[in-house]
DNA sequence: TGAGGTCGGTTCATTATTTGAACCATTGGT
DNA sequence: ACCAATGGTTCAAATAATGAACCGACCTCA
């Protein structure tokens, strides 16, 4: 690992329990020599990465990360990010991806990618909106929305899009704790008939949900196989995304992988 | 210069206008040799801190900077604290309000506040960069600045924004003597012809400057009344949020209402 | 078609920077 | 008065950074 590499590492350390950071702390967690950590943490300084809080005290993230996530936020919209990521989704699984943002009250398609491989796909509209109680989508941004909104969400006339579709609300808010516990919703004909679809929620870096990412199949190609690729797949690239947005998944369900803590 | 610092300051050169840059313009920029230039960004890319777009092509700001950003933010909520501060300010004064944090050697943007009173009005960008010797903030921020770094700045070659930037070194000098003894910096086209603005300085728990709050008005509306406004107006709020970040003010400038301690 | 100019990326001997054990001076607890 | 922390510093030894030259791929223009 070069220089550059540890020092930049050093900020890994950082979390939300722990904002701020002593020498020797850094130096324990990092395994560095606590001159070396000293002389990366000046550096790191210089350059207004981290800054030190009194007069000799611990270290926290500086100013300077404020100025490059603005940049960053400028240079590069979501939809350039999500391109790439549905793309390679809609490869491993050869089927179709998507992703939907909220807006206001309403959960709207960003984006979408097919697959080549089948002759039959499920197709997406531009713009689309889809239905909160209906869609896998939909279920994956309620779990993990606040109460109160889930509550008024559930108090207006839920639509009966399909024989299949769930608008029971006690049924629907079963249905949420179980989509909190393993982090992925599934809708089974909720929404279209013969559409089989899986969604993972997207947060922003306050680990708000924002929107979700979905595969959506025709019901008779889901096989327990697909099914197990799909919820792999979707985990690993929902997550990915999250993370290249800025955006933090909340506590329970960035599970493994440790990092960001 | 250490390597950890010659690979940050290579992020230095991403802006709004040059939001991903090439190899070979990384090297020329930075005046370092290309195989090192290479080196710093693989390994700054390792890290997030930059990413390439397609496959071999240029490089631009990753996503790690917003996962620090977003920790800043909830370690040191600046914005948080500065965002109402500001919109108070500009409501008060019905023109643009803006804050700005020292990053080094650089002050830069940190947010602002429109007013909605008027059709036309002071626009900010975000993250931009203000002159030290060009615009109120940078000449609030250099009055209680240490002398060597005063010096150090007029030392530079110093850039005619407008025709009515000040660039002698002498007529700075006495303008920052007359901002220390008022506490408050103007600026009458300095910077954008046709905007007059007064700033105040920030401080931080040791009384050294951290940066600057100002109001900035297009030349035509900024009447004795209106001057009188900003300049009590900024005085309350820019003291206001100093103490609230848990900064004092130098001796001099606190007048009355006896310092905590 | 091919010459000459980029580009991103790679190599390797030379060089300069990073490294770490030991050492200060302070601080805070007992 | 002591001990064990802390942040910060030193300097010879070890290691990692450096830069000139070199690829192959891709341009453009003749």
């Amino acid at each position: 690992m070069g220089t550059v590499a540890k020092a930049l590492s050093l900020l890994n350390h950082f979390s939300r329990l722990h904002p701020q950071i002593g020498l020797s702390d850094f130096a324990r967690l990092s395994g560095l020599n606590k001159a070396t950590t000293y002389r990366l943490l000046t550096e790191l300084q210089a350059e207004g990465f981290v800054e030190q809080i009194g007069s000799g005290r611990e270290y926290r993230l500086g100013p300077a990360v404020l100025r490059f996530a603005a940049l960053r936020e400028a240079a590069v919209p979501m939809r350039d990010l999500a391109g790439p990521v549905l793309q390679a989704l809609s490869d491993a699984t050869q089927e179709t991806a998507h992703l939907s943002l909220m807006q206001g009250a309403r959960l709207t398609m960003l984006t979408y990618a097919y697959s080549t491989r089948h002759g039959t796909r499920v197709t997406m509209e531009d713009a689309q909106i889809l239905a909160l109680h209906a869609t896998s989508s939909g279920l994956a941004v309620l779990a993990f929305s606040p109460p109160e909104f889930v509550e008024s969400v559930l108090a207006q006339p839920l639509e009966k899009r399909t024989e299949d579709t769930l608008t029971d609300p006690d049924a629907i808010r079963a249905v949420l704790d179980n989509v909190r516990r393993t982090g992925i919703a599934e809708s089974v004909g909720g929404f279209e008939k013969d559409v089989h679809s899986h969604a993972m929620p997207l947060f922003d870096a306050q680990a708000r949900v924002i929107g979700a990412m979905a595969v959506a199949a025709p019901v008779a190609r889901m096989t327990p196989a697909l099914k197990a690729l799909v919820r792999s797949e979707l985990r690993v690239q929902a997550l990915g995304l999250t993370r290249a947005m800025g955006g933090f998944p909340p506590d329970g369900i960035a599970e493994g992988h440790g990092a960001v803590q």
